[in-house]
DNA sequence: AGCTAATTGATAATGATTGTCAAAATCAGG
DNA sequence: CCTGATTTTGACAATCATTATCAATTAGCT
């Protein structure tokens, strides 16, 4: 039986607090500078629990990090700022029906796609 | 000045052999197992370079490992069998407008996407 | 051949993530 | 409110991919 322990909720209410992805390390240590004395490992349990569950969005940083960030349950994708991480969730229905499209067109089954659009927002582009 | 070595020459072929993706520790197995007594760092180094000037793909796999595919130098996305790695080149002018578009549309500039789509082959659908 | 800077490779170092396991905490029942 | 079975925690060790180090080698030029 799964059981429910303030680790769990203070993981959870703390991805709640990000703006965008986070990865597992800073999540502990921004929990961490709020007084929290809770364990790494346990970070990374509930964060990969709550990706289980559907509560967290993950993906792989281009240098390789696991980053988990809050997310609603229905699937979507991402726009994210490569400089300050902001994140919008992102409809894309046009770009589901093209992926199961083309997967069937090859002959693939039971397709997944990883569909994310990194860039600056506004309020970072780049000189 | 950048030098030919036989080194990257290797890396280089062994990669035209494969059949989808590899990381750069099976490359290295790989080219161990056929006599070559190349080292890992090479392998690691040759493999970013062939990557940065665009003769290969590179993604993360779900696991966070980095693999790498020869691949042709315009830009693409993958089809990729999550049995047998069987991987297949599309082109996507569809998502790469739309993309632009997405992006645009919350001021995000400079967008660059990843967009993978993963299944079973034909040779490879599960019970 | 000889020079010089780029490249190699063995190994150490790094850094994220996972495994271990005793101690602590949770939930259900009485 | 106790008790007990079971889960969860957390400090630390272990793992694994990747990167850094640095002396020795080598490519490419003259």
């Amino acid at each position: 039986m799964k059981r429910n322990t303030w680790q769990r909720e203070a993981v959870r209410g703390a991805l709640g607090t990000q703006m965008g992805f986070v990865s597992a390390q800073a999540l502990h240590s921004s929990l961490k500078n709020t007084g929290s004395q809770i364990g790494l490992a346990t970070v990374y349990r509930a964060l990969a629990d709550l990706a289980s569950e559907g509560e967290a969005d993950s993906l792989q940083s281009p240098e390789g990090e696991a980053l988990y960030r809050a997310c609603s349950l229905a699937h979507h994708h991402h726009l994210i700022c490569r400089s300050c991480g902001l994140t919008v969730e992102i409809e894309a229905d046009e770009v589901e029906e093209w992926a199961g499209r083309t997967a069937s067109l090859h002959g693939f089954s039971r397709p997944e796609h990883v569909v994310d659009i990194f860039g600056f927002c506004s309020a970072c582009v780049p000189t």
